[in-house]
DNA sequence: GTAAATTGTGGGACGGGTTTCAGGTCAAAC
DNA sequence: GTTTGACCTGAAACCCGTCCCACAATTTAC
């Protein structure tokens, strides 16, 4: 494989000057261009990228951790986040956690032997403590809102859309609402913010017997189906719209009157069983996160979400 | 930032000894091994990524170039090639071609550079012969039968199941079967496949002005619902249950009576709506791909799709 | 008891660029 | 006529590891 030094022997030129041509920089007559770049050519030479970025001491690479791939929630986002890094030089490299420790501290020590410039988490299973640490080796960003812990973010405020949400859902009069939460509320902020603005409509807590906890795609959503069934709340609130249909489905499969339902996300699904939902504007925060895990911003960004009232 | 020699220098051994210490290899006595990795730990040094990937010639980086994102095809093709890709330790960088030519020349150029160790193009704007030219530097593969070109191909072999859905169709005695075709037929051996189903069956080609070109998302399909309501055929055979359900949206929302459907992939909407589908089997294609990508394996890998009746 | 193999350690070339600095030329400014 | 500064070019240090090779010290084999 031919190298710089190759085209400064061959060309008859240094290899500074040679790297000056590559780089389209001052400082060389425009008879040595030439003659460099017509050597370039002739040998078909590009440049090695990994060398460049050994000597640069950056990658222009932004990690991120996705738990989970065919999820509409993390596709959207990774879609933004990838956009937006792409249009600013960067690359994006994807890091599936399967929301396991151990594959998210694997990541966190892969970004101290520097292989990126920065580090998103859409989602994570570990301390945020932990998190944090690795900031000392560049930017980490996680996104939800982190809370006393000093640590990049860019999140939705979904306080105000969910209270919008539950105060639709009571102004109908339904009685007996369960919630279809992503994980335990302990390990997720979004969960925690669901069950505390049904608390702040309601007046009192969600009975945490009449949840269903661990919903995140399609297919739980049917398991969760069969749990309704027995307990036949009212109204179902899911993490996603998609999620919705798959309870939708255990119904239908089953010859079953459905409660009614709400979604989040606005996707497809909920469009075609016309349930509201909330959007999270989740391009928004891709922009926000990759501009903060390249240093271009700092501290927290914080997005409205937006609830859709439908039906 | 602490570097590989002056772990050497403090703890008093060469650099040769510390880098076996590092990559765990034989020939470091116990008592040696234990004083570098108490340097080594002391300092909280951990080696770049960078510099090792220069030296060893490989970045165990696979490139993996999308047209879109947020859909259900490439998005779970994605994920089965990142998890094949996690499981031999190499990485997947997210190349986002949005059907543009010119990006994907930019993804070639950097593969060029050396960037990645393979390129997969889940689709492509480019000539397939634009692509087969840079397999002079590692594997490049593509996720469609290539015909001719000599490319490494991972695809699913749709002939057999599209010439059931057809004949499902027919048998069910449907008079004007319009399609829904991703991109033009020339443009794309998805569609010219589907095309050469539909003329097997029938015995006579569809009428292109009867089918719609260009569908790619829900969105798409609630375009080209509105073309099917003035033309009015009696089936629509879509490329994905998503599109699909994007038709049957724009029938509800104006009050007309749908015609019967068939999409593709075997998504959530298309279950939800109970219409026939094709499960292409992305999972062992991404497998494959990424065998392909590492060099793992060579040549083509074909896999083969699956009707599933419905309704 | 000596030849051969194995183990332990260090030196230094190598991978392929970027960048600082030094030195030289030449034209404009004073 | 000298100073100043912009322009052009090259030498060499630097980024940070890997790995081949040389050499010494032990073991093992015969």
């Amino acid at each position: 494989m031919t190298n710089i030094h190759d085209i400064a022997r061959i060309s008859g030129y240094s290899v500074s000057t040679v790297s000056r041509v590559l780089n389209h920089r001052k400082y060389v007559s425009d008879a040595v261009r030439a003659k460099v770049q017509a050597v370039i050519d002739g040998l078909d030479y590009a440049p090695s990228e990994v060398a460049r970025d050994l000597s640069r001491g950056k990658t222009m690479k932004i990690g991120v951790v996705l738990p989970i791939f065919v999820h509409p929630y993390y596709t959207a986002l990774m879609q933004s986040i990838t956009e937006a890094a792409f249009a600013q030089g960067y690359q994006v490299t994807l890091l599936p956690s399967n929301y396991q420790p151990k594959l998210e501290k694997q990541f966190l020590e892969q970004f101290r032997r520097r292989s990126f410039d920065g580090l998103i988490f859409t989602s994570h299973e570990s301390p945020l403590a932990d998190l944090a640490k690795y900031q000392e080796f560049g930017p980490v960003v996680v996104c939800e809102d982190p809370g006393a812990v000093d640590i990049a973010a860019a999140f939705t405020d979904r306080k105000d859309s969910y209270r919008q949400a539950f105060e639709w859902i009571r102004a109908r009069g339904y009685q007996h609402v369960s919630l279809m939460l992503p994980r335990e509320p302990k390990l997720s902020a979004t969960s925690r913010t669901m069950v505390e603005a049904y608390t702040a409509v309601f007046g009192t807590p969600p009975d945490p017997t009449r949840n269903w906890v661990g919903s995140m795609t399609n297919e739980d959503g049917k398991a969760a189906g069969a749990f309704f069934a027995k307990l036949q709340p009212d109204f179902v609130f899911s993490n996603g719209d998609d999620i919705a249909a798959g309870v939708l489905e255990y119904y239908v499969e089953h010859g079953l009157q459905p409660p009614a339902m709400m979604g989040q996300e606005n996707e497809t699904a909920g469009r075609l069983m016309g349930i509201s939902t909330i959007d999270h504007h989740l391009d928004a925060v891709g922009q926000a996160a990759l501009a903060l895990a390249t240093g271009a911003k700092h501290g927290r960004v914080e997005i409205t979400s937006q609830f859709i009232a439908r039906g």
